[in-house]
This record gives C-alpha cells, structure tokens and sequence, in this order.
DNA sequence: TATGAATGAGCATTCATTCAT
DNA sequence: AATGAATGAATGCTCATTCAT
C-alpha cells in the first residue's frame, strides 16, 4: 500500500514545516498559510492531510513528542548509566533541532491551558518519560536509597529548568554551560535546604 | 474637571484581567475584546490606558514579574537561609496566583521568539533573580566549596523544572510534592552521573 | 455682549485649525483629535462650538468662502478693471493661505457628493462670485459684444482650472506662470476652434 | 485545477465598483465592506486582487485615467482640429461616465496631499494631456503666433474649470452650457484684461 | 490530488460622540 | 467652560475554512 506510506510522509513534511515555522517566528506567525507556504504548498493542500489548524497543531506537537523518544532509543545498546546520561543530555536544547523541540512544546503547552488533547499528549509523554529515566536510574544504582522516581523526577526537573532558560537566554547557555549545570547535580544528597 | 481616574490602578485591573484570560484560556483567546470583558469595560478603554495591545500584554508581564520579586521582599526579616528557601518555594506555582504567573511567563516567553522587548524583561527578570539567589547561598554559607552562582543556577534551575510540570500535569503535583521535590535536592555533590 | 465675541473667536479659531489639517494632511486626517490638538484644545471643546464633525466641516467650508470674499472686498476703491483683474488673481493658489482655501473647497466639494448642505454653500458661493464678476466685467466694457455672464463664467474657469492644476502640480506652476496663464487669456475672440 | 478567473477582469470589476461608490457617495463612504457590497463581493475577496485599500485606491484613479486616455483614441482618423476639439469636449464630464471619473480624479487628488503614489499618478496625466494636446494645436496651426504649450494649457484649464463647475451645479452646467462656454474660448488674443 | 478563489467571522485599532466631573 | 474617561460602532485587514474546478 505504497499510498499509504506517501501520506504519512506528507503529513510529516507538513509537521516539520509547523515546527519550522513555530520556532522561527512564534505561534503566532504559525498561520495555514505560512505553514503552508513553508512546505512549498497551498493552503488547500493542508486540508487534505489534516481536519483542521488544530488537528496539525496536535499532530506537529505528537511528531514532534515522537521524534524525542525515538532519538533516545538510538542508545539502547550502551550501559544503563550512559542511557541515563545520553537521555537526559538529550531533552537540553543543545542543537537546532532540539531547540526546536522545545519551542514547539512550550507553545503547545501555551495553548495547551484550554485544550486538553494537547495537555494529556504533554502529561503522557512527560510521565513516559519519567518512568523511563526511572528504570534507568534503578538498573543503574545510582539512586542510592533515594525512590528512584523521586530522582528521576529531580534529574528531569534539572533538565527542563535548564532548558527554559537556555531557550530564553541563549547567550548565557551555551551548550557546554547546560552541560556542566547538568553534571554539577548530585545524585545522593548530604546537606540540604531543607534537611535536619 | 474630568472624571478623575486612578491611572495606575486602572492599569493594574487591566493587566491583571490580561492575566486572568492568559492564566484561563491561553494567550490565543487573550483578544482585546476577551480582556476588556474580563476586565468589566470596552475595547476602546483599554486604548486609553495602553496604546496597543503589545504594549498591554509587555505591561501584563511586568506587571507578573514585579508581583513575583516584591513576593520576595515580604520575606527581608529573617534569616538568609529561611529567605532562600522562601525565594524558591515563592517561584512554584503553588496557588492560583502563582499558576497565573507561571502561564503569563510562558504565554510571553514564547511569543518573545520574535519579540526582543518581551525577551529582554525576561532576561532581566531571570538574571536579578540568579544574583538575588546567589547572595543568600553566599550569605547563608551552604554551598560549602562550590561557586555560588553556579549553586544558584542549579536550584533555580530545579524550581522552574518542577514549574513546568506541575503546570502542565497539576493532578501529579499537587503543592506538597513540588515542595518535597525541591527539598529533596541536594546541596553539596557526593555521587554525581558525570563524576569521577 | 463680550461673550458673543468671544464664541465667535473661537469658533474661528476652531475653523482654522481644521482648514490648516486638511490642507496638511488631507481630509482623512482632519479627525476631531487631531483637530483639538491643532488648535490646542480637547475634542470635548470641540462640542461646545459645533454640535458634530458635520456642523465643523460645513463652518470650516462657509469660513473659508467668506474669507476669499472679503479678500475681494479689501479692492473697493479703484477702476472696475483693476478690482476685475485682482478679483481673479485672488482666487488663485499664490500663497499658502489661498493654497490652504482651495484644498478645503476641493475636500468638502469632494464630500459634497452626499452632503446637500456642503453642495448647496459650494453652489452660492460660486454664483455669488459669478454675479460679481459679471459687474465689473460689465462696468469696465471689457467684453465688447459678448454677453458678461458668458465671459465672466469662462475667465472663472481659466482661474479655477489653472488653480486646480497648480494644487496638483505646484513645481510646474509657480505664482508667475499662473498669473501669465491667466492674462494670457483674450476677452473677444477673433479665431475660435468652434468659430466658423 | 482551481475556479479559473480572469484577474484583470476581477480586477476591473473591482475598480469600477470604487468609482461608482466614490461618484454616488464621496470618498469617506468608499469603505472596504461598501466597496465589496457594491461590487457583489464579500471584502475577503477584495484583497485576492489589491494588496489594501490604498493599492485598489490607486489602481482605481489609474483605471480612470486610462479610460479617459483610451475614449481619446478612438478619434484618431479625423482631422487635427476635429481630434482637438474631440479631446477636449472628452475631458468635460458630459455624462455619467465622465462625471465619474472627475469625481475620482478629484477624490484621489484630494487624497494626493499626503500620497505621492496618487499626485504622481495625477501629474504624469495631466502632462502627458498637455503635451497631446500641444501637439493637436500644432498641427492644426490654430495657435497663431502663441506658444502651442501655452495655448493648451490654457485650453485644458477652461476645460478643467468648466468641469469643475459642472460637477459641483450640474444643474447650472447642462452638457449644451459646458460646450457652449468651451466653444466660446477664443484662440488668438485681441483684448486682454492685462493687455497693453 | 491539489489549487486558489471566495467566504465571512474575527481581529486590533480608530473614531465621533457622550457625559460625569 | 472645559476636561478627558468611556463608549461602541465602524474600519481595514487577516484568518481558517470551504469548495468548484
């Protein structure tokens, strides 16, 4: 069913130039028209793969969600702590591609207050996510006796309060500063804010 | 004389109506007549009080900004440590207002791609925060040997990770657990992923 | 009744500053604000002296043919001839205050279309000053045979239809060339196009 | 294959419904919606053909222009007096449609004091007239002794004053009345008011 | 399948006007 | 008398969407 396969590769062109334009210029400037002329079509064209604006938004934040879990399994074949590294490393904004990730996400976020198909394609993926970076943070033992979701959590955190602000300040973060700021997070805490 | 009018605290009912629609139904619903109406007024009052609708959704964002660091002021009388952990705490989106501040933040941030005003607030805003930050870590000694700025970017890193999820997925995080997840973070490194 | 007066006044001064926009900016700009602010006032002041746009634009309009009348008036003392000959020169654009009283004739004549009340001020005042002119033509014997009527409507038309040209095109038409236009034109003619 | 269109005349279409909404109405009641309605179309449609309102306002005076250029084509196999006579009776408005396009004309100069589009749109027609024309008076050898650039102009500004009086007291200026005063214009001076 | 003409609701903004002060 | 806050209708324009071809 070679038809098939061609629209799924169209509405993959069409995503792509979403998120093209999205990063680029904002949401705002993500018009059907500007998408579509982005991806070398017209605007009738759009309706042919997609119902409607909101419908290639959800598809664009999918593929998009999609593309992030697929570059992780690239590492499936190194140790459980490398995998922990290479996922978390991952989600930071280091090249274009994954700041364009990010900026798609965080509109899709933006929108996502009165619309939930996107807040639960949010939820799930970043719960996926998690449970992910937390198997790996048990087959690791690196958690010493903390929950691993409890750290997988802490680390995931680190990772996206590294990523807004490198989206937003990308003078101050350049790749190696997000880097380090995510190596500089301990694993087992001796003092804390908090602590006794 | 004219009708006399309070022109600053007209502003604050405007912007903060801007916020109430943002926080609501995302920046896409946040029109001039949306906000007006949420405000009790016409399209053409907010004309009076801002000259465009750009300008109103800058002063919204300052306006946020400025509510989060006088937050903070509240908090001069105690002790430093008791005072960063109240700067932290205060920048989770841990009630309604501050779930508003957070999704102002966002809706503004990510128009700000092509909009250098919004953009710099931001910056600015994020970068008085860090030093406000690194004073109290500097001034409250719990650092031990590490640099006091880096220290404070990995903590403010870690509250606005947390932020991100808990807005967008509130059911898994609720305030208790934001709060445990910032405590749960450890000041000083024992065992990291990238150490050795 | 010094409050009379003083209504006068500034029912003139409004009128001026509206004539002076429209000449400036054209009749599109010629907005109640913009109005006020030229002549120094708030719209509100504005509806003390004229009930609406309407009521400015027609006293703006019956201000500036009263003013090109009085012009004329100034000439009463000498020879037919001389006040014929300064009666048609007057009503040319040779300075900025005829140059701004033709550019409101043209905006309200333009409006005029749907405005009897403007048409109607446009349509007396141009048979009052055709009557005038048909005296001194008259009085003076300059029209040999031909009907005064006749020959004062066509030198108003050499005056209007130099002026009209010189408003559009005022490098091709400084003051001399329109005044060596008009006294180029013959009173009695010898040879006509339509002459047999 | 889409709806197949004809833009240019889509494009007529739309200028000629301007002309008869600025003739019947005025210029301030020329809006987009009005214009659109007029036409039989909706205002979406208008902008597939004009880019704003200022580009078919400009397209509109040129349709105009042209028009009034093409109607003087039609004379050409006669004599030169018979094409100079025949241009400039053209030029007055003797009817509908010729009323219409003074009306334009004198609309769009009325815009031109801020739009250089418009002025020089206006005065590359008004000099290209002038030198046809000159040209007709030349050749017909009835300027006598007089400049043939002189000669027309005069001629084009009774043409152009006589319009301008017809157009704002149709009833005092019957199509008879206008050719009568243009027939009455002498060519060779004999008397002149400034004559010695 | 793909086009692009056409729609009409919706947008930010401007405006003349009203009116409490 | 004069202000300027407030109105709300109207404007030019943009947009997602529809649909004949």
């Amino acid at each position: 069913m070679p038809r098939v396969v061609d629209i799924e590769q169209r509405r993959t062109e069409l995503t792509d130039a979403t998120a093209r334009v999205i990063a680029r210029s904002g949401i705002e400037a993500a018009t059907m028209r500007e998408i579509a002329a982005e991806a070398g079509w017209t605007t009738g064209a759009l309706t042919h793969y997609f119902t409607d604006k909101h419908d290639l938004l959800l598809a664009t934040f999918q593929a998009s969600l999609a593309a992030r879990r697929s570059r992780r399994a690239d590492r499936v074949a190194r140790s459980a702590i490398d995998r922990l590294r290479a996922s978390l490393e991952g989600a930071l904004p280091l090249d274009d591609d994954r700041r364009r990730h990010w900026l798609v996400t965080l509109a899709c976020c933006t929108q996502a207050s009165g619309d939930e198909q996107l807040a639960a394609a949010q939820r799930d993926a970043y719960r996926e996510f998690r449970d992910y970076v937390a198997d790996l943070v048990r087959e690791s033992g690196i958690a010493a006796g903390e929950d691993p979701v409890s750290a997988a959590e802490r680390l995931i955190a680190i990772v996206d309060g590294v990523a807004v602000q490198a989206l937003f300040d990308p003078q101050s973060w350049p790749p190696q500063r997000q880097l380090a700021a995510l190596a500089a997070t301990p694993m087992a805490p001796t003092v804390s804010l908090w602590r006794r």
